[in-house]
DNA sequence: CAAAAAGATTGAACAAGTTCAATAAATACA
DNA sequence: TGTATTTATTGAACTTGTTCAATCTTTTTG
């Protein structure tokens, strides 16, 4: 593998730190599991993956931002959530499965990621028995967020969706366009910018 | 604990079945796993969880069939998702972050479940290695299967989503009435009866 | 088996959200 | 810095889906 400059050391840091959050781990376990990871830069508009593709890593941001979304039959752009820094990346179906994946992941903003290849997380959760919990306990979470937002599809409008957006996400809306959040949200720019304007306004 | 009717042991081996299924496990750790689960009989039109309880249980399902559903605000239902025999059934919002449940799990016919604690699930988690790795992967594949959901309620027409659902699941669909069935789709079930129409007419 | 309850269908009026087109504002980038 | 591109706003016409009310059918249960 040769020589890891002090920087790429650094941004292990936050991994470090991310790991530690969520399980109790030996620190050699810690560090064996992170140095399966390769730093890799993404510039701005940018893809790590896209549709057809077959997603073969799981990525942890560093910095910046990326979009997860579909295109569907008629070209509409559906996205499926946002990943900023300490959140994970991945197609799961696609990952899990070995089948082609119907997502992009691109960058919105020139970004930094530590990838992980599938090979090596299979090594990681046959000899770094703690992975298999760490996992466990993302795939929850992410699993948990998403029920959440599967009931607030169902039962709210798309006004109340979006104040529950601006409420819950205040710093994500700056690094967003809203053609970005209207695609999180599941209507047409047009209409946000409609609701926007009710909500200005005063209805 | 006492005995063990013969019965109850019958019904254990779907559970065992269902577990080797997914991952390799020493029999003797599979049997002390699936010791830790309770037997239980739901009436159809009961409740194994209601709205404000924090729920307790992980259940898998022997027999019968049951929804998981929300009420909103205008006292509307929400399916987020049925289970039948050899799926798993909790609020795992509730159940993991022992917060008051916004949901309500009701059998819609007779039922049997296998319960298991939440103290006897982390003696699992600390005790028996391969049960965190089943948890894994169950968590992931139903994760997989509520984001396919996602990006169809996101992308497609209620036409397409009921279209999709007659599809996917036949024999689930003659044991639900079309009210169900509108609310796991997001539709009213006069709407659902349009879409019906329209269909048998030919459009 | 009969009565009651729940489920299904239909139509008319309405509300939520889309589409298209035009214009203005902000941002990217050569 | 200026030009091209992307983003945001607005209105009018349209589509999708809701609501309410009435009627009919099926299922449940005493």
């Amino acid at each position: 593998m040769g020589f890891k400059p002090d920087i790429v050391n650094l941004m292990k840091e936050l991994l470090h730190q991310h790991i530690s959050n969520h399980v109790t781990i030996p620190e050699k376990e810690r560090d064996r599991f992170c140095n399966l990871f390769k730093h890799q830069l993404v510039k701005r508009k940018s893809f790590l993956l896209q549709e057809g593709e077959t997603c073969k890593f799981e990525g942890f941001v560093i910095k910046g931002l990326f979009r997860v979304y579909h295109i569907d039959q008629n070209g509409f752009e559906n996205i499926l959530y946002f990943a900023i820094e300490n959140w994970w990346i991945t197609d799961i179906d696609s990952f899990t499965n070995n089948t082609p994946s119907q997502l992009y992941i691109e960058a919105l903003e020139d970004s930094e990621v530590l990838l992980i290849s599938k090979k090596d997380k299979e090594f990681a959760y046959i000899n770094l028995p703690q992975i298999e919990k760490l996992f466990r306990i993302m795939t929850q979470k992410t699993h948990v967020a998403l029920q959440r937002r599967m009931i607030d599809n169902l039962s709210k409008t798309a006004d109340q969706r979006y104040l529950d957006f601006i409420k819950k996400y205040p710093q994500l809306l700056q690094r967003l366009t809203n053609l970005q959040i209207a695609a999180y949200l599941g209507i047409s720019h047009e209409f946000l910018s409609k609701i926007r304007k009710k909500i200005v306004t005063g209805s």
